[in-house]
Parts: C-alpha cells; sequence; structure tokens
DNA sequence: GGGTATCTGTTCACTTGTGCACACATTTCC
DNA sequence: GGAAATGTGTGCACAAGTGAACAGATACCC
C-alpha cells in the first residue's frame, strides 16, 4: 500500500526547510542571536519588541496556567518566525520559546519588521505564508482538541513529530520527546500517554530500538478508528 | 470595583469595528454578494478560490468530522476575513462558513488578492493584522482547551460572546444562540452545556429576561477558579 | 564509580464528560 | 390554529481522564 502524502506537506516545506539566506541580500536590520539546547529565547510576561526568525535549530512556544500547568502550544523550526505577536500590539510575551536544539535565530525589531514587510516584497511574502500556515496548523489542532480522545491526540502528535526525524521507508525515528513533554503537547496526563504509549507498543505501532520508532501506515489507523 | 478592560480589547476592536470602506478607494477588483441568515457561503470540500472580507453581519466557521459532528471554530465579524486558506494553496476548503446574520463580504480572487498584497500597504497591513489577531485568538482557544474544564470553557465562551451583543453597565444581553451551539463552540455535549447553565443561574451569573444575559464581573469568578 | 536527577511503568480512587433517553416548552410555518 | 421542527430540563449508566503515589530503570555529572 502506497502511503498516502498529507496535503499540508507542501505548505509546510515551504516553511520549514526553504532556508536561503534571503534576508541577508533583502536589506532588513536585524542581529543574529545563538541559542543553546533548553535556552529560553523570551519567557511568559516579558515586554514584547521584536520577532525572531528561526535560521537552524527548534524551538518549543509553551504557556504555563496559573497553578503551573504547562501545555505546548507549537514546535518550531528553520523559516518560522517566533514572538510575531508583538507585531498585533501586545505589551507583553503570552508564552515562553525554549530552544530545543542548538538554535540560531535573526532578531529583528518590531519597529524594524515593520518597515520591511511594506518595503520587501520576498519578506512580506514569507511572512504572510508563515502566518497563513501557521493558523492552519492551530486551527487542526484546535479541532483535533474538540473531536478527539487523547489516544488520537496522542497517535496524531507522534505522526507530525517523525515529521522531524529521519525518514526510513514506512518508518521513522522520533527526536528524543519524554512522555511528561508529550502530555504537555497533546493536553493529558502523563500516565496517560505511559498507558497509551504501552498499548501501542503491544499492538506494534510503535518500537523502542534505542530511538523511538514508529509506524507510520499502522499509527494513521488509529486516528480513523 | 472597577471592570477589568481585558488587554485584547484594543486590538480586537481594530479588525471589528473600523468598517470604512478603505477597500473602495484602494484598487482592488472584486465583487459585492450577500447572504441571508443560515445561508452557506461556502461548503467544507469546495474548492477553494477566493478570500471574503466581510463587510457586515457576521459569519460562523465550522468543521464536521467523519461521524457528523460539528464544531465551531470561529465566528467572525465585520473587519475579518474568511477563508484566506486558499492564498496558502490548499485546493479545498477545509471548513464550512455560514452566515449568522444577514451579511455582506466582499469577494477577492485569489490571485486578485496575492497582487494586492503587494501594491497597496493598507491593505497589506490590515490583512496581516487580522491575521496575527485571529492566530491570537485561535492560540487562546487551543489553549483554553488544554488547560481548562468544559465549565471554565463554557464561561468564558459566554463571556467573548457578549462582545459582540449590547453593552449596558456591567451586563451583557447576548444574541440568541442554542445550547446546542454553544456546546458546539465550548467542544462538549448539549446535556453538559445544559447542566452548567442552570448551575450559573442559580449562582445568579446569568439570567434570561427575553434573551440572555450575563453577568461579566461575576462570570469572570469561574475562570479563575 | 557512585550519587542524583530525570524518566518510565503501574496502580487506583476519584472526577469529569459522554451518549442516550424522554417529557415538556417554544417557535415556525402552512 | 395545529402540526412539525427546534430548543430546553432532567436523569442515568457508562467511559474517559485525572492526579497522586511509589518502585525500578536510565542518563548525567563530579
Amino acid at each position: 500500500m502506497v502511503p498516502k502524502r498529507p496535503k499540508r506537506a507542501k505548505a509546510a516545506s515551504k516553511g520549514l526547510f526553504n532556508t536561503q539566506d534571503f534576508l541577508e541580500s533583502a536589506g532588513v536590520a536585524r542581529k543574529v542571536a545563538e541559542f543553546k539546547k533548553k535556552e529560553t529565547i523570551f519567557s511568559q510576561g516579558d515586554p514584547c519588541r521584536s520577532v525572531f526568525y528561526i535560521q537552524k535549530g527548534g524551538v518549543r512556544l509553551s504557556v504555563v496556567n496559573e497553578s503551573g500547568k504547562e501545555a505546548v502550544v507549537a514546535v518550531l523550526g528553520p523559516g518560522d518566525f517566533v514572538g510575531e505577536g508583538c507585531l498585533a500590539g501586545q505589551p507583553i510575551r503570552i508564552g515562553t520559546a525554549t530552544a530545543i536544539a542548538p538554535t540560531i535565530a535573526l532578531v529583528i525589531e518590531k519597529s524594524e519588521m515593520v518597515r520591511v514587510l511594506h518595503s520587501e516584497h520576498e519578506f512580506s511574502d514569507r511572512f504572510i505564508s508563515f502566518m497563513l500556515a501557521r493558523n492552519i496548523r492551530i486551527e487542526e489542532d484546535l479541532v483535533d482538541q474538540l473531536f478527539n480522545s487523547s489516544e488520537k491526540r496522542l497517535a496524531r502528535t507522534l505522526l507530525l513529530l517523525a515529521r522531524y526525524g529521519k525518514e526510513d521507508k514506512l518508518q521513522r525515528v522520533l527526536p528524543k520527546v519524554s512522555q511528561e513533554m508529550l502530555a504537555e503537547m497533546v493536553g493529558t496526563t502523563r500516565s496517560r500517554v505511559n498507558f497509551f504509549m504501552n498499548k501501542f507498543r503491544k499492538l506494534g505501532f510503535i518500537k523502542y530500538n534505542g530511538g523511538l520508532q514508529i509506524d507510520n501506515s499502522l499509527l494513521s489507523v488509529v486516528l480513523h478508528e
């Protein structure tokens, strides 16, 4: 059976992998910042003055509620922007951005961002594409939450995460993610994640060979009941 | 006690109420379409060629899953765009847009949209603002789903809906919404909505005087436990 | 190498949410 | 005005999800 290529693949790859540094040639005043793995890029509550453009690495965007529970809202990669909320007039960051790998990003001041959006077509196209793709993705996440059980949501999260890993026929290896973090992404508890991970393993949908390996076509079945 | 004005109010009003027809003066080729209440603007699965700009009225954006369950993803008003997903290369509509009031909208072809985004600053500013605001809103909805119980989500939905109604000191009257639809917006069942609505009423958070009336400050308490 | 921090597997009482059913009320429309 | 459609109030068996605990397994650091 031929694995179906998800519809969104094209739009996503445009944002994620086309990293020729078009910003260099464009007249964008910016500075480059580097972050170690686990380093905080900005924190929930910080003043909100600049936008980041990820060139290399990966960033986790999360939100913490009053009682200290954390939820992961997005995982972003090269070609994505982070912290663009400040353009909408947000005075402070509504989430925390953390590097999940060694990361290189351009830091663009809000005013500069506005200027360049007007003067550089390629840049504003890129930004609009990003916003559109991100919107679609978050909307899908929301729909997923509205419709699906945590089992399905976990399956979907694993499938999406696998995009970041290496492809190997139908099987894919995932970057190391703890069950705790999976729980935060899926919006459930760790015990639930553990329960389903073991279930998936018993059914042969996933394997632990050193790293975590998932069987795309088998795991997809879970999504469609 | 002075009612706190929500931080987002400013950004939201920019998109929602500033409806002077700047599109008229800008060189945007478009046609105007009118929709009766309950009329479908586009359906999930339709080919995806144009973007709508709402001038008057209101639009509900919903998604249906395989088993026929419906979820309301957004409720949009004057100054908002709908169907912008096609700009990201989506070949078909991923949701259904329905007028919830008599609605007037501009229909802008995809290619025209792209052209104007380049040539008309005011227009592209407006579009980017909209996308940013929408992003923030959906992200908040997602976080709400990840963190909160259906009781809190219902309270939040009621408070947000009240924005569309008439303001009257601290109390606000809501446009008529069935419990069924509330359930679809909140992401739960009608029986749950009914249960909490009665609970809220017993506690004096809401009233039925002809229309539904909510007490802002009291209902807000629910959100913070 | 040994201690420490983090992650996993597992259990369990308890809470929340679902899906259905059915009676009654209200609106809509010929 | 009366039938049909739509919305509301309620109950209840059952399913799903939570949160907290604790023991064992790994990874990480000095």
